[in-house]
DNA sequence: CGACTCGTTGACTCTCTTCAAGGATAGTGG
DNA sequence: CCACTATCCTTGAAGAGAGTCAACGAGTCG
């Protein structure tokens, strides 16, 4: 996994920003990938550095390149939900030239390719397979977020926790790890904010699965699971995971 | 599987389905709509038929022309999440080839123009314009997901329900009509299930804004909006309405 | 009319939150 | 290197908001 832009954000710094091996890119030609590359700026963040506010004016969208970055909306008193937890190879901010209509932030040390907002229409006229990549990319991001209204409307708490390990065992899975062991990367308020609970019931739940023998937790935030059957059954799953 | 639609009364009638005068489609020419017209397959359906399943191949998408559909998806037990009321003009069960992730039932009497997946290719590739209005419809759709998972993970139940009928409104006044005078096309179970909410706190919430001077109900299920500074308040809006 | 469906209301229950406090861990500066 | 502090996680006790269970009234339709 590449580059080692650990300088500041937007360094001057001539190294390209690398979307080989991001799968959503993967049937792009190699000179496609230049021009893609050829665009964007690279940027990297610390931990709990905003990337965007809600509403600001959408000047520029990004693909993730490494790390984590949370987006959410907040209500006046404060309440938090996180929308959406952002991984390598997700695109954030696309908001069509409009403004956005949630804050970005970096969950951990983060890795960004930035596009200004104008290089995105520009792209997509060179480049007409781009814009079926955007738009395969939102109809599979609606799904996610349905999904997430399922948990949020519907299910019992200890249901959500077991639904969020399983959408993480699922995304290890699908990139080849072994999904059983999980490294969590935020924090169990960051876990809480996601699942609309509070951090208090997350971690009763953290102890109750240990007890149960669904989880273990080795090291601090390292979570082995278990028992997937009986996570399966709770999280709600009717078909094969 | 099952796979057709229910037989529906739509049926042969040559009656072309009729797309001027949707919003989304007002930049489109007169050549235009006419292909886009023809390839239709006008469909209507009565209140509780099922449009389509969660899972069944989405061998077609539709355009809402008249009617009320609630889109949802279910747990095993019966729980139901609605994920969306579409209106005339919205886009239904566009999953790009794949699978639908939600179910759909007409709502009320409904109108669709029915277009087979097959056409959906064919239509971008003809008119590029398409891919762009798509794009920009998931993109609000992802928008107003967002703002769900907001009002279901964090809103306390008196806010839910402000926060929907100020969604109504807002969507009559956006058509040129006055939105303190709506009529509920839905029911209290449906709006429960919308609001992550059971029928009985919905029941009792509507009377206590009745009680409270917020709403009045004249008939049954016609709404007025009484004091929309104070929902505005309980809704969590920030800006203007 | 009688059988639905839909909406309302009351009494009770309970899941989850709130409030409070203590423990673990990591980073910082003397 | 070790106190010092901030952050994160955990646990307990108490309370409340919303759910469950149950019954009834009103409108609708076959």
């Amino acid at each position: 996994m590449g580059n080692m832009t650990a300088s500041g954000a937007g360094s001057a710094r001539r190294e390209p920003c690398t979307l080989r091996g991001l799968a959503i890119f993967s049937d792009f030609s190699p000179p496609e990938l230049d021009r893609l590359e050829a665009l964007a700026v690279p940027q990297s963040m610390g931990r709990h550095e905003m990337i965007f506010r809600e509403g600001d004016h959408a000047a520029a969208f990004f693909i993730v390149t490494d790390g984590v970055v949370r987006t959410f909306r907040m209500l006046g008193d404060g309440r938090r939900q996180i929308v959406g937890f952002l991984f390598p190879g997700d695109f954030l901010g696309l908001a069509l030239g409009q403004a956005y209509v949630h804050a970005a932030e970096a969950a951990a040390e983060v890795s960004l390719c930035r596009y200004a907002q104008e290089h995105l229409e520009t792209l997509m006229r060179e480049m007409p397979r781009l814009e079926a990549v955007l738009l395969r990319n939102a109809s599979n991001e609606l799904a996610a977020a349905q999904e997430q209204m399922l948990l949020l409307g519907r299910k019992r708490t200890d249901e959500r926790i077991a639904s969020f390990l399983l959408m993480l065992f699922r995304r290890e899975e699908r990139h080849g790890r072994d999904g059983r062991h999980l490294q969590l990367p935020m924090t169990r308020e960051d876990i809480a904010d996601y699942l609309g609970l509070t951090v208090e019931t997350t971690s009763r739940l953290f102890t109750r699965f240990k007890n149960d023998g669904l989880i273990a937790e080795p090291r601090r935030n390292a979570i082995q699971l278990l028992d997937l059957e009986t996570l399966g059954e709770l999280a709600g799953l009717d078909d094969t995971l």
